[in-house]
Order: structure tokens, then sequence, then C-alpha cells
DNA sequence: GCATCTCGCGTCAACGTTGACGTAGTAGGG
DNA sequence: CCCTACTACGTCAACGTTGACGCGAGATGC
């Protein structure tokens, strides 16, 4: 209602319970009991002190808070890079069930270099995170079984390798490999070649398609990638030329087994069904588009938000290995 | 070095300055000045607080020092969504050069929900950020300028409309218009029609193809997606079918095109060259490559984070409007 | 009519840290 | 020998909030 040169860029003063306190003629500890919704005050007072922090634009300082109460209501995220492929998704999903929960994010990605892993989980802990998702990678993941040794609620979403005692989830990639496989099965397909990777020793894929597979297990192991992806399909049909069939260890593999495959003369999937792993954006819009396996990053992501919510409720809750399932996206290449 | 059964989960129970301090046998406010590399004590004192330090695993508690020094070293992030095909890449330079900085980042979405970024904005205040950076797309920026108002550092990445006042920093759409009909120029194209959108009013490619052109302007303006893309292209080669080039508003829509020109019998590049915007993933994966614009999302939002830290650091500063220029990436389309 | 309970507050201390200021002891200058 | 300056601390209050507790006034129970 004052005249003059307001407007513009009128630095608002921070109120506190203090300024709205005194507007009102109560204590402070009085507004805290309305802002936080306790009990102990009339209907009265509440009207009165509501519109006190509308005009004052009082908002509480959760600093202060988190400080007494010991608990911030936030969680930190913990990555590898967000130029990753899934762990834009994971985070999408993450950001939602916090959101949804109440919980704010805090945010730091590490490019699998131990020093920054272990500089993200001090800060945030220095900052009284409730708890920590970290999706690690390749990592070492030492500086994460420390954090959950002190007491840090923590979550691991797909370790590299079994983290016994420490909270975890993981995709379902056995199962998800077997769905596969039963897939090509049950469309027809009985000579299924899987184009693998031997980067890591125990592949749960691997152990899922010979779990799956009939007779004799036909398998070449190569390097993960789009010339991985070549040279072995080449090698497979070197081997086993009357295939019918490859499931590969992801899609970009598989993208690459079409292509050879394709300039052997064969047609996917008429001659040869092929099957990827992943569900990466590329897999739907190459010709034929890819059936793969998705491994439904974004609700994984929620997934863990809870769990770490339930470990945060809980204290003392004895640690958790969840699996997530792996689904079966079916296109066109089988 | 004490017996018996230690080990497992002993929830180290977070110890304060005031215990490295009774340690020490000095005073909290001298571990303080240690910690902070602040000057008042000897040599000697401070190897043995650091060694106490060490033993105790004390970590500073950053919500206290934040309450009293009126910094907090954090900035949030506002995006809409992760699934936003450049978000991603944004937070990956803002994550990259924050954490140069000594900055943790506070991250959410919004989902272009207004109710959803004032929430987002609001907490963020009350934890104190030094400041925000939020990438708001579509949404309705009033929140945003309104925080702006009430003294909050803001950088705005993108803002639909110009915000006088208000930090931003955006792509210069006009000039990378400009060099991309400028390329297909200097490739020997003259004949080049512009297939655009017809969603914001002002539109920056629009104009930038305006000003480049030769001779009077081939546009057709449809919607921004791949159907719109099919269809304008159609147009196109209805009302001037002895184009050479084809300049599109975004990359789905510049693949549209080139369907449509080879279901025509036109051959790109050969017979028809066309040049996208935003270089999404996909476009280097399809057939012909697609030359296209490339926003380098991941400097943009590097340099919203040096802005906002000048901000933090120049109180009073005078906001800035940057544009960052946008660069040609030529590839098999043209 | 008196004890008891509940409501609607207020008071005080504490959370862990740093800013402002005080001070004993030593060094150095004249 | 005194004054000044500096070093190496310590003391105290404050940041904005909530937990623990206290207390007077009115209602309720018997």
């Amino acid at each position: 209602m004052e005249a003059g040169l307001a407007g513009r860029s009128m630095k608002k003063s921070e109120s506190t319970l203090h300024d709205v306190a005194r507007r009102v003629g109560v204590s402070p500890r009085t507004v805290s009991r309305v802002v936080n919704g306790e009990s102990g005050f009339s209907e009265a007072t509440a009207e009165r002190v509501q519109a006190a922090i509308e005009e004052l634009g009082y908002r509480p300082n959760l600093l202060a808070r988190s400080l007494i109460t010991k608990r911030s209501n936030t969680i930190g995220l913990i990555g590898v890079s967000l130029t990753d492929p899934f762990f834009p998704e994971v985070a999408e999903g993450v950001q939602r069930e916090a959101s949804e929960l109440g919980l704010t994010m805090f945010f730091a990605t590490t490019d699998d270099e131990p020093d920054r892993l272990t500089a993200a989980l001090d800060t945030m802990i220095s900052r009284a995170v409730d708890g920590i998702i970290a999706f690690p990678v390749q990592a070492d993941a030492s500086p994460l079984v420390k954090a959950a040794d002190d007491g840090v609620n923590l979550v691991i979403v797909h370790p590299a390798e079994p983290l016994p005692g420490i909270n975890s989830i993981s995709s379902d990639l056995k199962a998800g490999a077997i769905a596969a496989v039963e897939h090509l099965q049950t469309t027809g397909r009985s000579r299924i070649a899987y184009l693998g990777t031997s980067t890591r020793s125990p592949n749960k894929r691997a152990t899922g398609y010979i779990a799956a597979v009939e007779g004799e297990p036909r398998i070449v192991t190569t390097a993960p990638t789009a010339e991985g992806g070549l040279a072995g399909t080449r090698e497979i049909l070197k081997r086993w030329p009357d295939i019918d069939a490859v499931f590969a260890y992801n899609d970009i593999m598989a993208l690459a087994a079409i292509q050879v495959l394709n300039e052997s003369g064969r047609a996917v999937p008429n001659d040869v069904a092929v099957v990827g792993f992943d569900n990466i954006e590329l897999s739907s819009y190459v010709s034929p588009p890819l059936t793969t396996m998705d491994m439904d990053h974004v609700t994984l992501g929620a997934k863990s938000v809870r769990l770490l919510h339930s470990l945060i409720e809980n204290p003392g809750k004895e640690p958790e290995q969840i699996v997530h399932p792996v689904t079966l996206q079916v296109r066109r290449s089988t």
C-alpha cells in the first residue's frame, strides 16, 4: 500500500519465526506449532499467524530445523554420468518418487573416479542427508561399503558384484535372458546362438541363456561394442551357419548382428530372429525395430527410493537385496 | 584397539568440534580455525587437531555452518524432465562446473507443471541455496520472475521469451539458422526451403532463414513432430518441386523430410540436401547421417553455473543475457 | 468444593558452528 | 624498561528452529 519507488528489486529480507511472532503478538514457539501443524493453539491464533506468514512471506529455514530434528528430508543421488544411457532414467524415477515422498534430492556424478565418489559421499553426509542412492557402475565400491558401515542409509542400484549386508536393487538379468530365449523358442526358433561378452566373470545373461537353451549352447564372446558385435556375429555364422536366432548381450551388439546377418544374405526376422538387451532408445528406430529386454530403469529408480525411505523410517532394518524384473519388449526383429 | 564385538555395523555417532576440542585439550573455536584454515594457531596444535579429526572421523556439519555464514555453497537445478532429450546434457554440464567450483547441487523436475515449479523453488530457497538454475521450457515463467524479484540468484537457461532484468543464457538460434543456410549455399544449393513450425510467434530460426536465403523464401509451417515433418515436406514438394535443399526446424522433422524425399525419388544429399537442428543422438545413426546444428548443451549448462557463480560472488550485479553459439555439425545429408 | 485434567500458550536450552571480541604471553623497537 | 604489536588462543553470543517443561485458566468429575 505504500507509495513511492517500491516494486522492482526489493530484496525481501528473509523473515523468521520471531518476526511472525512479533507481528501477531505470540511467542515464536506458538508460530512454530502452527507452521508444523502441531496442537496447542486456538483456531483464532492459527488464522492470525497464517495471515502474518502470508504478509511477511515467511519461509521456514530448513537448515535450522534439520539441525535440531536430525532429519533433513533430503536424499543424495550419486551416479557416474548423465551421458550414460541409463542413468537419466534412473534419476528420473528417483526424482519422481522422492518428490512424491516429500524428499529433496542432492545430485552428484563421479565419472567413475573413486576420489569423486568419496568426495560426493562426504559432502552429502556433511549436509546431513537422510540417505544416499548410488548407481556406481564399474567403480570401486569400497567407499560405499565404508559409508554403509558408518551407518549411512545407503541403497546401491545395480552393484557390479553382490555386496552382502548392503541394501541394493538389481535387475534380474538371468531371468531376463531366460525370458528372451523362451520367447525365441515359442516363436519357433531352436538353433539359438548367444552373442556374449566375457568382461565380467559370472555373467548372468550367459547363465540364463545356458539354462534355457535346449541342446548344446552356441556361445561366442567378444567386446560389448558395435565392433565386437560385428566380429562376434561373423564368428557365429562361421561356426554355426544354420542358426535361426541370435540373443545378444546388449542392443548395440544386436544391431551389429542384424547388419552382419543382412550382409550374409539372411533376412531378419524371417531367416534369423534377433533379441537384444537394454532397450536403448535407438532400438525402436532401426529397421526392423529390435525386440529386446527392458530393464525399466525409471521404476528401478523409484523402487530404490522406496527402499531407502523404508531404511530411513525403520532404523536398524535388516539389509535387503531386491531384484527387479526385466520385461520382454517384442518388436519386429523376432 | 579395543577388543570385543566391534566391527560390523558400528553406527559411528557423529562427532563435533567439541568432541575434537576435548580430545586435543583446546577450545572448539581453535578446532574451527584449523578446520577452516584460518590463522591463529600453532603448527603443533594444528597437527594434534588433525590427528584427532582423523581418529574421531569428524566431519563439519554444513547445516550449522551455513546457518551462521548465510552461505551454503549449494545451488539448485530445476528442469522439466530427464526424459527430455536435452536436459540431461544441460544437467551434466551444470554438475561438472558446480563440482569444479565446490558447489553441491540440488535437483528437481517439474514436468512443466507450474505448481511443481513453485514447490521446487520454495524448498530450495528454504534450504538456503545460494542460487538456482532453471531450464523451464514451456512452463509459465512467472514463479521464476517472482523468485528473482525476491532477490534469489537465478539463471534461466533457454527462456521461452525474453525476460528483461533476469539473468539468462540462450542459444543463438537465429545465427544458427543463418549458418545452416549459408552452409547449404556454399555447398552449391540455391533453392532452399524451410520446413518450419508456427508454435512460437517470433521464431528465431525462421528469422535467420529469411535473413540468409536469397530470393523469395520458401516456407511451410507445420507441427514440430515426425508427422508434421512428413506432411510439411510433401507440401514443400508440391509447391516447389525444384528445391535442392531443406532446412528443418528440428532433427525429427529433418529425418521425416529425408524419408519423404526418398519416397519421391529424390536422393539425399545428391538431389536435395537436408539440414536439421538440435543434433539429437539419433541423427548420427541414421542413413545418411544428418547434418545439423548443435547447441552444445553441456557447455551451456557449465556456462550457466559460471554466470550464477558470478551473481553469487558479486551481489547487486547487473542482470545479463548471454547468448551461446550454435555450431554446425556437418554429416552426410548435405 | 476440591482435585484433576486439558487447552493454550510461554520459557529456556540446545542443535553445531562461526563472528566479534578479549587476553595472556612473547618479541621487538626505542 | 616501557610501549606496541603480534601470536595463540579462549569466551560468549548468535544463526533459526524445536524438545522439554512449566503454568494459569477454564472445564470436568465426584
